[in-house]
DNA sequence: TGAATTTACGCAAACGTTTGCGGCTGCAAC
DNA sequence: GTTGCAGCCGCAAACGTTTGCGTAAATTCA
């Protein structure tokens, strides 16, 4: 106990919690025999006794932080945690709803400020739980269709745009599409693109082009696949996550063939080593650190205003043009 | 209140804790009310009373997620600890110092039962202090000068060996090593490695081909240019870890130069796109899934025997032969 | 059958905070 | 010389568990 100080357990706690009410003298003689001793509140006791967004911790929850996407994703946001004295507390749920319940109910419990999430679902039931169990939810990457959440998200119509336009103004006329799945907002979004960049440059699409994925490496290595050995096949290919591209790569290595010379490629997400891959890999880069960076600063925006207006913040894409279209 | 069951609290929180001394008839009683009602207990509190090892939280620090060998580390260890129905808190440090300190701060005041981190120093003074305290400290990837430290490291002079001796087994005669910093044992094993290979195959090892980086992309660039600058340059190219790795392929590029026909090429940890780079990448590839696995198993050991004596596990490293040497 | 032992459970004190309320100063106003 | 009103600060009740101890009931034993 910091009662060395010749004060009550209160004035210590109003001194670290700046609840007013104390002098300044006494703060600046608690802070010092605070500093003294090393004295560390217990944030546990804290967050029991304490109501919202004084907790000092937010939930995070993505789908598998060996993505580069959600790696990016979850420095920002714990950077922008750290730098309000905030602790994130990690955890993946690998597109299991199982897993996913399992660790909102730990987030439940563990009585943080505010979860930050890429739902699992348009209208994933779970979240929407805890949300009207009290605790803010801010959506990122994908939306939820209440629109109650705050929600950071990139401009997928505009970044599928881009890539396709860009095919396009490279002579492309045929161009394979490694959809994500079509009952998520950022495979969708990117479709949409997809679709206007056809349509602004008058090039019918062929629909037996687009093919579903799950954003999983081994159905982007299969789409590839399928869509080299159509007897017409594209002469492009546009993947929709980093991991698609991954396996895209891979079948058309395992085929042979050049890039571009015989198939272009654009992907979504950047990728290490896509800089000095050989070619370069062009790609649709999203602002992933920002986006971390950006939902965490919407909640605590939401902790000290916890009836503002939902704001949903749209961040560009940003097309890197490299050496592979 | 689960007091819905006509028992007394403590009656339910034997039952949850499996402490005994409750029938099995109120055991199952309470639990079909627990499950009803859905009751979940509040894990604050459960720590703020609870001793050692039922806490049901681990602190894992780490220097970046980013770092693709970090990330499959702490897959690992949140997978053993979620099937051990345990959370995990993750945190980035950064090699920083000021930054490990306060994480650490942050594990103890959240009373977490153990810690796995790999220090940043070979005697990390916050590390021991933690230590100390009574928390379990369980050192992945490095290890601590206090051998009182559970440890589960990779062999880190078998994995220097092996990539060295494939060089020397190719014919190559100078071999550039861009190492690790000399006070780090992943450094310096990987480097004991190369020497011992050197040694068995009768070839000298030139000292003015070894530079000691720091582990990051700009050192590896760098390096690389200083190597390959050389009047006598090496004819291949040993990189410490990944992000140097990276780095070498950019001065390798930038100089026009092919791999692994003007110089080979062999990385350490395995890197997304590298099987399909071009060419492929060949890798000393470290199970970091299993580390953090293990640990977290290590970390359960001791928790259920504090005064086991301290192991440390060593795991094989793999080589991965593709196409760059 | 009475005593000793075991089994099964409840009581209540912690754990270390936050916070509503009330009390004590000192000072200005009437 | 009361009263009023700040400004500061302490008291004590929570928050929801775990756990040592105590005590009935059930069982065993002589």
């Amino acid at each position: 106990m910091a009662k060395r100080a010749n004060v009550s357990i209160s004035t210590v706690s109003r001194t670290i919690t700046q609840t007013g009410g104390i002098s300044a003298a006494t703060q600046a003689h608690v802070r010092q025999i605070m500093e003294e001793m090393g004295y560390k509140p217990n944030r546990l006791a804290r967050r029991l006794r304490a109501r919202g967004g004084k907790r000092h911790l937010i939930g995070l929850i993505i789908p598998n932080i060996q993505n580069p996407f959600f790696a990016d994703l979850a420095r920002g946001a714990e950077d922008a945690a750290y730098a309000n004295d905030f602790a994130v507390m990690l955890c993946n749920y690998d597109e299991d709803p199982v897993k996913e319940r399992f660790y909102l109910d730990v987030m439940q419990a563990e009585s943080v400020d505010g979860i930050i999430l890429p739902p699992a679902h348009e209208d994933d039931p779970d979240v929407l739980r805890v949300k009207r169990g009290g605790i803010p939810v801010i959506c990122v990457d994908r939306r939820l269709n209440d629109r109650t959440c705050d929600t950071v998200e990139v401009d997928n119509e505009a970044g599928g745009y881009q890539a396709t336009a860009l095919l396009l103004a490279k002579g492309h006329r045929r161009i394979g599409l490694i959809s994500g799945p079509a009952d998520s907002s950022t495979g969708r979004g990117r479709l949409e693109g997809f679709r206007r960049a056809h349509a602004e440059a008058g090039v019918p699409v062929d629909e037996a082009l687009i093919r579903f994925g799950n954003f999983k490496q081994e159905t982007g290595r299969a789409i590839a696949e399928e869509l080299l050995s159509l007897s017409r096949p594209p002469t492009a290919l546009f993947a929709g996550n980093n991991l698609m591209l991954m396996g895209a790569i891979e079948t058309i290595f395992r085929r042979g063939l050049q890039i571009p010379a015989q198939v272009a490629l654009v992907g979504y997400d950047d990728l290490p080593l896509a800089a000095v891959f050989n070619p370069p890999l062009t790609v649709v880069q999203q602002p992933a650190y920002e986006v971390g960076q950006k939902a965490a600063e919407l909640l605590f925006r939401r902790l000290n205003q916890p009836d503002a207006d939902p704001v949903t913040v749209c961040l560009k894409p940003n097309l890197i043009i490299r050496g592979s279209v």
